[in-house]
DNA sequence: CGTTATATTGATAGATATCAATACGGGTGG
DNA sequence: CCACCCGTATTGATATCTATCAATATAACG
């Protein structure tokens, strides 16, 4: 498979509306790059870890190209995905708390990122960085609760429904087709996310296809109602 | 029902072996009360809301007597419970992201808060103080992923023994009996803040019950098998 | 003390998981 | 280059779990 790697020199932000959250848009705006801060590249092949759960926090890494997934391995041996990152978005900002990673980073495909280590964004008291990483993580905060939310209310179809449209909107925020793309991770892998079951999220896409709000062919997707998609029924009352 | 309000002036953390993350203590730390940061303190009936989803950032709170729901509304209608908060606790912290409260916050009973204006405690940039906010968003951030965790991989009898033992940690934390309390919480809160009806609840207790790790009457719990309660069935594979 | 909210329990329906069989697809080695 | 193989995906039958509907009991509150 010809590596269609997503390479963003930095187009726009992924977060659209929210472009002072962007950390690469952010350090742009930070008297470009404060004295002493390094930021160190680093190359990552697929299948291969960028920080694992339990390490000793080092740095945060902002995505360059390629994407990766973080996995949350729990204590009785079970594991999820905690969420896929594509160019522009951060990851390991739940080291911070207790000075080690919370999951486990793997590219999903090969990737490239910008290490910013621990002492030197913080240590040196980059004023405007530390409250850029604050907003980060309140957003974080807010998604992770908005992703439980569905999680918790939403059936199968609707989980599916909401995971593509996001996946769109990102897209179409790298400068991408929202309607026409290649899912990078598996059947399995996208269960795992939305707390589904690989044949269930099989049965998902069939059903979505059956009310032609897409297309399905393995891994490659064509979204054909993007409206239809954000009015998935959803099922429960809390 | 006479108020048996959790005052806290200020006892062990409530967040075991992670004192470093506790505002109150933070604060004290810190060189006792930066010059210009004031501390505003507010009461609440129960019932009444501290802030809206949706009202402008003003302040971030401490809880410092009682105890407070946070309800997150949907697009839809549909809400659902965020968090339940006590004494030493932290809330607001998801308003930064977007200057907006995304949850509502109602006080479960007669309460106390500490308020920190928002731009005093950002804009006068006490660094230590930042740098603590930074560290609580990090472990709210897990946090809210281990539920996540919680809601889509296990049982609701998994769920509500999980919900337990968060809960009598927190009494241990707040001086309180970690096996015997009264919850203030409904069934439909329970059930809402744990991704269940508020019947499933009912029966959850029920099924604990019939295995002797809890007694329940109504409000009133006692836990007869913490250990055991750690350790009640998970279903799924990730 | 009565009225309303809350809780329990049962019967049934609906959704997703589980088990199983088959099909597809890409990579590797012959 | 093709064949084989293993990981992945689809689809069906059935089991399991939770929601829903309903009736009653209990507790809270004015």
């Amino acid at each position: 498979m010809h590596s269609m790697i997503a390479t963003a020199s930095h187009p726009a932000c992924s977060t659209v509306g929210d472009t002072d959250l962007c950390l690469p848009c952010g350090l742009a705006r930070l008297d470009d790059r404060p004295p002493g801060l390094k930021l160190h590249r680093r190359r990552l092949q697929r299948q291969e870890a960028l920080f694992r759960q339990g390490e000793e926090f080092r740095a945060i890494y902002a995505v360059r190209a390629g994407s990766l997934k973080t996995v949350m391995h729990a204590a009785d041996g079970t594991e999820q995905v905690a969420g896929f990152h594509w160019a522009g978005e951060i990851l390991g900002l739940d080291a911070i708390a207790r000075d080690r990673y919370e999951t486990t980073a793997v590219a999903m495909e090969d990737a490239e990122v910008l290490a910013l280590p621990y002492p030197q964004a913080f240590g040196l008291e980059h004023g405007g960085l530390q409250a850029l990483i604050t907003r980060l993580l309140s957003r974080e905060m807010v998604r992770e609760r908005e992703r439980l939310q569905l999680l918790s209310m939403y059936s199968a179809e609707s989980r599916l429904a909401a995971f593509l449209v996001d996946l769109s909107r990102r897209m179409r925020g790298r400068g991408f087709s929202p309607v026409d793309f290649v899912l990078r991770a598996t059947r399995a892998e996208i269960g795992s996310y939305l707390g589904l079951k690989l044949e269930t999220v099989s049965r998902a896409f069939a059903g979505l296809q059956r009310k032609s709000l897409l297309q399905v062919d393995g891994k490659q997707v064509h979204l054909r109602d993007l409206p239809g998609l954000e009015h998935v029924g959803e099922v429960a009352e809390a």
